[in-house]
Parts: C-alpha cells; structure tokens; sequence
DNA sequence: GAAAACTGCAACATCAATGTAGCGGTTATT
DNA sequence: AATAACCGCTACATTGATGTTGCAGTTTTC
C-alpha cells in the first residue's frame, strides 16, 4: 500500500483494515470473486473499495503488502540468528502458521518480478537458507543435504498444513509435526 | 468429456486434442487466460472450441476428466497390488509425475463435489493409502506413523516437484528424491 | 461548532469475455 | 465422386465486472 501525504482519519483506517481482511477470507475461499463479493463481506460500499484502491490490481498489491510485512515481523520476533537452529525452527514455524492462517490467499499470490513484495519474499527465502545452514553446520541436517530441496521440502510442509482442517490447532503443535517430518521423515526409528 | 453417439471425424478427434492440449499448457501459465488465447495456442478458431464443448466451464471438466484417466491408467500400469510397497512407491511415483508433468493445472482444479472425477480421485486417495498400510506392515514406514498425514506429505512433495524446474530431470530420479524425503526426512543419517 | 473528511447510493460509461448463428470453402469418409 | 462432417470467418447479442462521478448525509477532527 502507498504510504500517503495526509494520515488517513480513523474512520477510514478502520474501513481499509475491514477491506482488506474481507478480501483475504473471500478471496481465500474463490480467487475469481468479485468487488461486489468482498464490499459486502467487509460492510462497505463497492465504490468505498474503489475509493482506496484504485483497482483491482491495487488491492492485491495492498494485501500482499501487509501480508509480507506481517510476515517479516513474525520472523523478526523469533530472532531466529540469536537461538540456536532447533530453537529457531520450531518458533519460526509456529509464528509463520500464525501469520499465514490468515493470509493464505495474499501470501500465495506469486507477485509481480521486481515488485518490493517479492524482494522480500527473495529475502525471507534467504534467510531461511541461511537458518538451514547453520543447522547443517549443527548436525541438525545431513551433511550431504542439498539445501535448495529442503527449503523447498520446509515451505510445502507449511502449506500443506494450512490446506488441512489443522487450522484451529495449536500452531505450536503443528510446527512440532512439521519440523519432526521434515528432519525425521516418516520411516522407522530406532528406540 | 461426455462420450457421443457419432464417433468424431478423424480431424475434429485431432482439433479436440489440440484443444485440450493447448488449454493445459496456457491455462497452466495463467488460470485466467480467455478462451481466444487458448484458440491461437492450439491453432484454432475460438468457434470451434465451442462447438466442441458448449463453455468454458465444459471444457475444464473435459481436461480433468482426460487429466484424471491418464492418471488412473499410469497407476494402474504400475501394478500396485502386485508388487513389495517399496517398488510399488517407487514406480507410481514415477509414473504419477510422468502425467502430472503434463497436466498439472487439469488436476489441480478442485473439482466440484460428487462429480464423477472427483470421485475417482477420492477412489485414489483411498489406493494411496492403502499401500501406505501395506508398508507400514512390512516395516518400511514408522508404527506410529499418522497414515493420513503422510499421505498429504506424499502429494505435496510430488507438487513441489512439478513447481520447480525439474521438468526435464527423470522422473525416476526426483521419484527417488521424493521417496527418499519421505521415508528419511533431512536429518543426519546413520552410517 | 465549523471545516474537512468520509460514506452510501444511484447513475453511467467502458470493456472484455462468453456464447450463438450462418455462410462458404475444405476435408474426410463411403 | 457424392455426401456429410468439419472449420474459419464475420457478425451479433448478452452479460458481468470494473471503474468514474456527483450529491446528500454522517462522522472526525481541531
């Protein structure tokens, strides 16, 4: 979302946070829904949706835009370089099913190349390689590993979980699930 | 796609395919693309793909329907019951991604409820997991293991595979990458 | 309490996609 | 070679979503 000249009047603020949570529970249940749909479910106008977004294309913009940040921030609160890996992961992962239980729809939208969005995308993605690299480092991951593949291993965990009925669950268990999967997999242990 | 009465001529049976072909591969880059881009892809007029299915909405239930054949052949082919779980896995894996390869956006489409592909992908589920109980049995996946949830850790590392750029690489060589994710996870192994 | 901001509503313009119909030429089938 | 099926093309009807504008009434804000 463009940060504006004039803050916006509490009203209104109200309104645009309205919106666009409307917007991720519709959108979330039917990608194709229209303006009509979401101003109805946020309990506005369809010309008040229009009148903070300019289009269509503005709005998902918007909600990818907060989506992130709120991302961004659940990571940042695990301080995922000052624990160590095991910690990490665990904290990390329940904060993100946090966030992404309620942005799933703006979360999965593959933004536009070059679009702030997706640098942060690019970035978190980074440091999530970065986090797997120093629980290599710990013999938490096989040292044969090939990193790419697990991260990419990690992210289909943490959607597959949110496509389930898991989403009352308690995060933190089923971030224990996830992590247990993807270090463990599911074949016979010893005891 | 509704079987009639009249077999095609042997050119509208050529256009069909053409059509369905063509639809997979645009719609694929862009689930919201027009039945006009769809036409030139397959080279075309927009009329003909509307004599041949009655709207758009038919044509999609047409490629699932072809998707979802072509899948339940490449399992059946692999001869689940008649082999140890371990081969079995392996070889459906392979022949699962040869199909998903090429019809991803087809299989990906949640069908609407009680339609009759939807059914035969319920019918598949239920396959998949009764073969993961037959490994369970013979030691290959953990006692404990939570059959259901390995079965959605099964199809998500299968639909990560396809996302990335893997589309050239064997399909038996990522069949054993997946297997092998599944079984061992990422963690350190014994050796 | 006055000014400014905000909203709902109704009306309108635009536009792209979808679906239909018929004609004339081409291609498969027998 | 005759017949029937098929296809491209053009033209048209319909529809639903999108986006704009202006006004009249309400709510913040200072």
């Amino acid at each position: 979302m463009a940060t504006r000249a004039r803050p916006l009047r509490a009203d209104a603020e109200r309104s645009v946070r309205a919106i666009l949570e409307a917007a991720e529970r519709v959108l979330a249940g039917n990608p194709a829904a229209s303006m009509e749909q979401i101003a109805e479910a946020a309990g506005v106008a369809r010309t008040t949706i229009h009148r903070r977004f300019a289009s269509r294309q503005a709005l998902l913009g918007a909600m990818a835009e907060t989506a992130v940040r709120q991302l961004g921030e659940a990571i940042e609160a695990s301080r995922p370089e000052a624990v160590p890996p095991v910690v990490a992961l665990h904290q990390i992962t329940a904060n993100v099913l946090r966030v992404k239980v309620n942005w799933a729809f703006a979360l999965n939208q593959q933004d536009e190349p070059d679009s702030p969005t997706a640098r942060a995308q690019e970035e978190i993605a980074r440091r999530c390689l970065e986090l797997l690299g120093r629980a290599q480092r710990d013999g938490m991951l096989d040292a044969d590993a090939d990193l790419a593949w697990v991260r990419r291993v990690y992210y289909a965990l943490i959607g597959e979980t949110l496509h389930g009925e898991d989403a009352r669950t308690d995060p933190d268990v089923l971030a224990a699930r996830i992590v247990d999967t993807l270090l463990n997999g599911s074949g016979p242990r010893l005891r």
